[in-house]
RNA sequence: GCUCCGAUGGUGUAGUCCGGCCAAGCAUUUCGGCCUUUCGAGCCGACGACCCGGGUUCAAAUCCCGGUCGGAGCACCA
């Protein structure tokens, strides 16, 4: 029995058995090691400016185990570098992670927590596990590059103590001053050689002021609230490796329970605009619209293109956690939103670079196609003519048919060329083979399609389409996301 | 330079831990064909990969050694 064959007897017997879910046999993340019941997990971001696609990644991925195994998922703001903060996104990351349908459970900030890592700082100084360092940062990074001790290592704890008492009180006192944590001067990498987990910031935090002016670094704070948060589990981007290994200090010193660290690889995505500081300089400059234009890759912007939260949790999930670096692949990135956005996106037709052109219709005609083909109960737009008719057709396409001796108006009629005029054809049939052509009618409107790219393409669209909201397919030219109303539309993909 | 990761078709991945069922699966792209009044969708088909060299073994994409290539880090950023 052939393969068909067979095929053709399991249709018979259950028909359902081959309807189905194309491709997506469901491509699974692997499991966790699960060290205890519930899982806590955290989104990190820095507050730099709304969540972009790279954000994305991590954000599903710590939310698709949560989700599997049920448990915390906290995001946790960390602002405790003034200097690189937009205020814009405390209130956008919660909102782009809304959208991304990833279910936060609480929501932390660091900068609420200063006394909290004040507090942790003064117990490993206790200990002796840390120092007050007033070295100029170039002398500290020439001793720790040559493996030596900076002669603040060896001050004693209660000169520390009161360092830092004065630290905390005098800004003055504090400018110069650092807390570094003591690790192991031998270390191969010079950066896990004793860190510095505090230093003196002397710029405006956007919610607590001139309050504070001594903050701890990255490594500091994240060790910290990794183990007061209580996570289970760690999964973040292996340019995180080394920050593991810091932070592994300030566990170790506690006797602090690790938890399970993960580090995927990185993936490098093509042709677009991620970085908070040029887009922020973008949009000052007046260069680009907001934090939602097209150009971007903010969350934002790819929402405003008509882009699903799924294809970017189905995309994540298929890439899955492994640990080699990656290209973002826009082409399947698009293709899984087209397949999800296409049973509802209404067909119109637009023609791009419009050119005029008259011919008589000798009889009432009605040109009838489907909202949507594979949607019938959508209706369809209808358009009548007789008499002298004038429509669009888009530049290129008319160039084409130059070359043919006839060509077919979509769901209107066949059209022949003789010298330089138009004819209709008696025969309103489509021949097979002939070559099939958009066309808006005379009373079409304006309208604009702009591309991630910046271009923008003038054309004009069949009047049915006035007053849609949503995506799109434009016969022949593409998805694009129209606004209600509006004069412009956004391409979204092929 | 030092430290740490990684390496499967054009792209993204499965398989690698516990060697044989892998002459390597899936998706996407490209190219044909069918269907269709869209260059969309659907269906059928084709092209296309285990970085290199040694070793272990009856047997290696999978284990070991060496090399090559790629990436990250080496900040008082996150």
């Amino acid at each position: 029995m052939s393969e068909s064959e067979i095929r053709l007897r399991l249709l018979q017997l259950d028909p359902d058995s081959f309807t189905k879910e194309k491709a997506h046999q469901k491509r699974e993340l692997p499991d966790l090691e699960v060290l205890s019941e519930k899982v806590v997990m955290r989104l990190a971001p820095s507050p730099s400016g709304p969540l972009h696609i790279g954000h994305s990644r991590m954000a599903i991925l710590n939310d698709e185990y949560v989700k599997r195994y049920g448990g915390e998922l906290i995001l946790r703001i960390e602002d405790t570098n003034p200097r690189n903060i937009d205020p814009i996104a405390y209130s956008q990351i919660p909102e782009d992670l809304r959208w991304l349908n990833v279910n936060v459970t609480s929501i932390i900030i660091q900068s609420d927590r200063m006394d909290i890592y004040y507090r942790e700082a003064e117990k490993l100084l206790s200990n002796g596990h840390a120092y007050i360092c007033s070295c100029s940062p170039e002398l500290f990074r020439k001793l720790k590059l040559s493996s030596q001790a900076c002669p603040h290592r060896d001050t004693s704890v209660d000169r520390n103590l009161e360092s830092f008492e004065n630290i905390l009180k005098d800004r003055n006192f504090a400018r110069d001053k650092t807390l570094v944590i003591k690790t192991d001067l031998k270390h191969p990498n010079p950066s896990v050689r004793d860190w510095i987990a505090f230093r003196f910031v002397d710029y405006p935090h956007p919610r607590t002021g001139s309050r504070y002016w001594f903050y701890p670094t990255m490594n500091f704070s994240v060790a910290i609230d990794d183990h007061l948060l209580g996570l289970t589990h760690v999964m973040r981007g292996k340019d995180h490796l080394n920050n593991t290994e810091k932070q592994r200090y300030i566990y170790r010193y506690n006797k602090w329970k690790e938890p399970k660290y993960y580090h995927f690889g990185l993936v490098s995505i093509p042709d677009t605009i991620l970085h908070a500081s040029e887009m922020r300089d973008g949009i000052r400059s007046g260069r680009f619209s907001g934090w939602d234009d097209v150009r971007l890759g903010t969350l934002m912007a790819m929402k405003k293109r008509g882009y699903l939260p799924e294809t970017f949790r189905r995309y994540w999930v298929e890439s899955g956690l492994r640990e080699s670096d990656a290209e973002f692949s826009w082409e399947i990135f698009d293709s899984i939103n087209r397949e999800l956005i296409d049973r509802s996106a209404l067909r119109f037709s637009f023609v791009k670079d419009p050119l005029p052109i008259t011919f008589n219709v000798p009889y009432n005609v009605e040109s009838e196609s489907p909202y949507h083909p594979e949607v019938p109960s959508l209706g369809f737009r209808r358009y009548s003519f007789y008499g002298r008719t004038k429509i669009y057709l888009s530049k290129e396409d008319f160039l084409d048919i130059s070359l043919r001796e006839s060509v077919r108006l979509k769901d209107f009629c066949n059209l022949r060329i003789e010298g330089h005029s138009f004819i209709m054809e008696k025969e309103n049939k489509p021949r097979k083979g002939i070559k099939i052509i958009n066309w808006v009618p005379e009373n079409a409107r304006d309208y604009e399609v702009q591309f991630p790219d910046g271009n923008i393409v003038k054309g004009k669209i069949e009047p049915l389409a006035e007053g849609y909201d949503g995506v799109s397919q434009f016969e022949r030219f593409g998805y694009v996301r129209m606004y209600k109303n509006a004069s412009v539309g956004y391409f979204l993909h092929k």
